[in-house]
DNA sequence: ATGGTTGCCGTGCAA
C-alpha cells in the first residue's frame, strides 16, 4: 500500500484549521505531522480535526509556544513524547504506524538571532538539542529498522537549501556549527534526506519564507528548514516527494509550507 | 547596517 506523510509547521493550529483542510484536500496525506500548534491540550481542536478525516491523533501542546501533533487516518499502535535538554517544551511526538514503522515528529528550537552560544542562550539550547538528537538516534540505531523522522529542524544544511549560502553563513539556521550537528544526526542512523532524493542538491529548494518580505515569491529569500528523513530500509520504498509551495500564498498563511512524501510500504 | 511581519498574550516575547 501507499503511505503519504506530510509535515508542516502550521504556526497555530487553531488559527489555521481551514488551511489544514486545504492541505488535506490537495495532498490527501494519510498522516500529518504538525509543529508549532501553539495551544495547550485543553484547547487543541481534536473534534474539528477528527471531522476532517483524522480520528487518530496524538498531540503534545503547551500554552502559547511550540507544541507538536500527529494526525492519522490509520490507527497507530503506540505513542510517546520525549523531553530534551531537561525541558518540558513539547518538541517531540512519536507514533508506531501499521507495519511497525516508527514516525518521529520534531520541532527543533529556532535559536534566536545571534549565532553565538556564549551570548545567546537560545542558540546554545539549539546546539545542545541537536547534539542530544544525534546521541538519541545513535542509541536507537538498529539494522533494517523502518523509521521516519520529520519536522521543522530549523537548519538548512545544504548550500542550495538557502537563497544565498555566502550571505547566510553567519545567520542562524545555516551556520557551520548547526550544519555540522545536523549532519552528525543524519549520520547517526544513516538517515536518507527524502526530499533530496527527488530534488537534486544542485537545485534550490525552500520550505520557509519570512513574513517580513514585501513579496516573498519575488524576493525568494527562502530556507529549507522542514525535513523528511527515512532510514536506509525505507529508501527503496520512496515513491514521491514535494514541497507545497503554493500554501505560502493561501489566505493567512503559515511562514512554513507543507512537505509531503509517498512511500510504498 | 537596518528593519521588515506574525501569533499569542496582554501591550512583550519568540519566531
Amino acid at each position: 500500500m501507499q503511505l503519504t506523510i506530510a509535515t508542516w509547521n502550521i504556526n497555530s493550529v487553531r488559527l489555521r484549521i481551514d488551511n489544514l483542510a486545504r492541505l488535506i484536500a490537495e495532498a490527501s496525506p494519510d498522516v500529518i505531522a504538525l509543529q508549532e500548534i501553539k495551544c495547550p491540550d485543553e484547547a487543541y481542536p481534536r473534534a474539528a480535526i477528527a471531522a476532517l478525516g483524522y480520528p487518530h491523533q496524538y498531540a503534545r501542546g503547551m500554552k502559547g509556544y511550540n507544541g507538536v501533533a500527529i494526525l492519522s487516518r490509520l490507527p497507530f499502535t503506540a505513542t510517546h513524547g520525549l523531553d530534551w535538554c531537561e525541558r518540558q517544551d513539547c518538541r517531540h511526538a512519536a507514533v508506531k504506524l501499521a507495519g511497525g514503522i516508527e514516525l518521529h515528529n520534531f520541532y527543533v528550537p529556532a535559536g534566536g538571532d545571534r549565532p553565538d552560544p556564549a551570548a545567546n542562550d537560545k542558540f546554545a539550547h539549539k546546539l545542545r538539542f541537536l547534539e542530544e538528537l544525534a546521541a538519541w538516534s545513535k542509541a536507537e540505531r538498529a539494522p533494517r529498522q523502518r523509521r521516519i523522522l520529520v519536522g521543522d529542524l530549523n537548519v538548512a544544511p545544504l548550500p542550495n537549501d538557502v537563497w544565498s549560502h555566502k550571505a547566510l553563513l553567519d545567520v542562524v539556521c545555516h551556520t557551520p556549527g548547526e550544519v555540522d550537528r545536523l549532519n552528525a544526526l543524519q549520520e547517526a542512523e544513516s538517515w536518507v534526506d527524502a526530499l533530496r532524493e527527488f530534488y537534486p542538491p544542485e537545485q534550490k529548494l525552500f520550505t520557509w519564507w519570512s513574513y517580513r518580505a514585501q513579496d516573498w515569491r519575488a524576493s525568494d529569500r527562502g530556507r529549507r528548514l522542514d525535513h523528511i528523513w527515512v532510514t536506509p530500509a525505507l529508501r527503496g520504498q520512496l515513491r514521491a516527494a514535494r514541497v507545497c509551495k503554493d500554501a505560502r500564498d493561501w489566505r493567512q498563511p503559515s511562514d512554513h509550507v507543507p512537505v509531503v512524501v509517498t512511500l510504498e510500504v
